[in-house]
DNA sequence: CCTACCGATCGGTAGG
DNA sequence: CCTACCGATCGGTAGG
């Protein structure tokens, strides 16, 4: 009775009225499992069983596993492109600006912490061309950070940035590792965790 | 003339003359392509061409693939284990005991970078129980930094610290982001980026 | 350390 | 979206 090969778990029919899957679904369910198992450690059959579909039924709603993993990629980049976009356009001093960084940031891996991981973690899997584009977009987005530390020094509102490429990659490093360890249910809210690291960045400890 | 299946590559066979591998030579490569390509996306027959062998000839050295990452990440965890131990032992104010914890943790990593690197991003590849493990060696490192800061804020010694368990993650989230950026041919040296690590933590930007 | 495999699983396709 | 597959690759073993 069961098939010779391929013991796929099949959904489940009855009780439970499922609507037919959109592309949005899968994108969304491949962020899910891309960020807590990686893209190595996620295979197609694993992500129809999350929607529970069979794997080859992906391929109706999706070109391939890489394209995915790209797909779930841009929308993370996008969103902090955007948030670096919109800062150097409002303008103000070093220091908001530098605010207004830590604090969006914060926001865009808090709220969508399965894209965000995705984007910061899986991007070396990505083919070789499109991880250009995303080594692109992450220069970018640091450039930001580096010019306002940049600017911020020469306006002698920053008296302890010798070297704003390492003050970028630093301030950058505690952002990104939000990804490991925040979660919804933790202790801290978004805003006190902003507030944290803004306060180590901006006094330091003593 | 070719197998039915499985078109491994073979090792090269005369000029080079090679001496028999050793369980030491088996866990240092699976250390540089865990770092390198992640656990999942290594595989047992990557790990043998890097050694000039095939696949399955691991198996007379190891007892199979996680038993070779749970070694990586022992070997890792140890050293940031043992300079924990080090700095609580040799005392210090408060300031002076940070001081050692960064620069020890950046030589670790600068110096064992694969090892580090397979520790701190592949460790949840772990199957439940080594992970165990590895979750109580890294709480009581992340505890040493939290005593520490702790004592220095009740000391006065740190004016700036209102959450240790916050501070001390975001001080280890610059430091463990140096497995993804630092590279021996980099601009900075060990000791110029722990210096900046350790500017920045004490007195901030500005 | 290789030869010669094993069963399971991989990403993916043809056809309905 | 499923049925029914495909060839490739996976971790791993028996025997020498």
């Amino acid at each position: 009775m069961r098939p010779q090969r391929g013991e796929e778990v099949r959904p489940q029919r009855g009780e439970e009225v499922t609507s037919p899957k959109t592309r949005e679904d899968v994108v969304r369910a491949a962020g899910r499992l891309f960020a807590e198992r990686g893209y190595h450690g996620t295979s197609m059959r694993d992500l129809g069983q999350e929607l529970g579909l069979l794997g080859s039924s992906l391929y109706s709603h999706i070109e391939g596993k890489d394209q995915l993993l790209l797909e779930v990629i841009r929308r993370g980049g996008a969103m902090f492109a955007a948030l670096a976009e919109e800062v150097v356009a409002t303008g103000g001093t070093a220091a908001e600006q530098l605010r207004r960084l830590v604090v969006g940031h914060v926001a865009i891996i808090t709220e969508f912490l399965d894209e965000s991981a995705t984007f910061l973690e899986e991007g070396r899997f990505l083919p070789a061309e499109p991880r250009a584009e995303l080594v692109e977009l992450r220069d970018a987005y640091e450039d930001a950070y580096r010019a306002v530390l940049t600017t911020g020094a020469r306006s002698h509102e920053f008296h302890n940035v010798d070297d704003p490429a390492l003050t970028s990659t630093l301030i950058l490093s505690m952002l990104n590792a939000l990804v490991r360890w925040y979660r919804p249910s933790g202790r801290l809210s978004p805003e006190e965790i902003a507030d944290g690291i803004l306060a180590l960045v901006m006094e330091g400890v003593s």
